[in-house]
DNA sequence: AATAATTAGTTTCCCTAACTAACTAATAAA
DNA sequence: TTTATTAGTTAGTTAGGGAAACTAATTATT
């Protein structure tokens, strides 16, 4: 088989049993990866609009709002307005600060484990082409 | 970031715009990439029950059913029994075949589109890496 | 200043893909 | 010949996603 096709089959069959594993580790603080993932931008980048985050995550606005909402339910996150009011400043609350640190180390201990036995330079290549390949979509 | 975070992290950002880009192929045959998965695995594999497929798929079998089934609907394969009655095998249809190739040419060529640029080598690599990590999964 | 257009976010409604639990029918084991 | 197991289906639920139509706020135009 031609190497693109064994890298994009490679991709496609590594997803469903990953996040499998990860939802699993999530529901401990009764999160989804699509809750998480929103987590995970607002710690990186710090506090964002609901239509920003909908930008980075590359989902419709209507997504981001009900995703937000059930960390809001959560207690994980909390808005505020904005000088414009009409946009809504999303940003983690201290318990969501306090569940990141906690998921994170499970999830580094996680995806630590997954990579062992790879080298830092084969790591490295494959951030880079997937990026490579992200910037072509 | 450490090398292993941005695996994942590049791993998870490049999903959902794949998966959108192809869903859009895909449509001209009104097709789903869960639907087209499993035109994919009978065609490399040849026909499979509805149980071996759910095993290759990682999913459980009521949701293959249903794939099947609508896959069925769109006349792209068919369903014979085998000597033990409980069973269906699952092939490509002739239509189904002919769609199969008509796909695969497009597929084809945006898969070659997007790894334009990333030599034979670096492609390798992120098709073991992605096959070792799936192992442990 | 008043009206029109645009923007941010929400609501409603629908779809796909997934799951579990409970079922039917067929086969295998006791 | 019952009993257990297996293959697939049905029913019901959930998460995540999108499109269309909406409200409220802001900007642009007249």
């Amino acid at each position: 088989m031609e190497s693109y096709k064994q890298l994009f089959n490679e991709y496609i069959a590594m997803y469903r049993p990953y996040i499998n594993k990860l939802n699993a580790l999530l529901a401990s603080y009764n999160l989804t990866t699509a809750q998480w993932s929103i987590m995970l931008l607002i710690f990186r980048e710090g506090a964002k609009t609901i239509g920003d985050i909908s930008l980075y995550q590359n989902v419709e606005k209507p997504t981001t709002t009900k995703l937000v909402q059930k960390l809001i339910d959560l207690g994980y996150v909390e808005i505020h307005a904005g000088n414009d009011k009409r946009v809504k400043i999303v940003q983690l609350s201290e318990e969501g600060t306090k569940v990141y640190g906690q998921m994170r180390e499970k999830i580094d201990h996680f995806q630590k484990d997954l990579s062992e036995g790879i080298s830092e330079e084969e790591r490295l290549v494959v951030a880079k082409v997937l990026k490579k390949i992200s910037s072509k979509l």
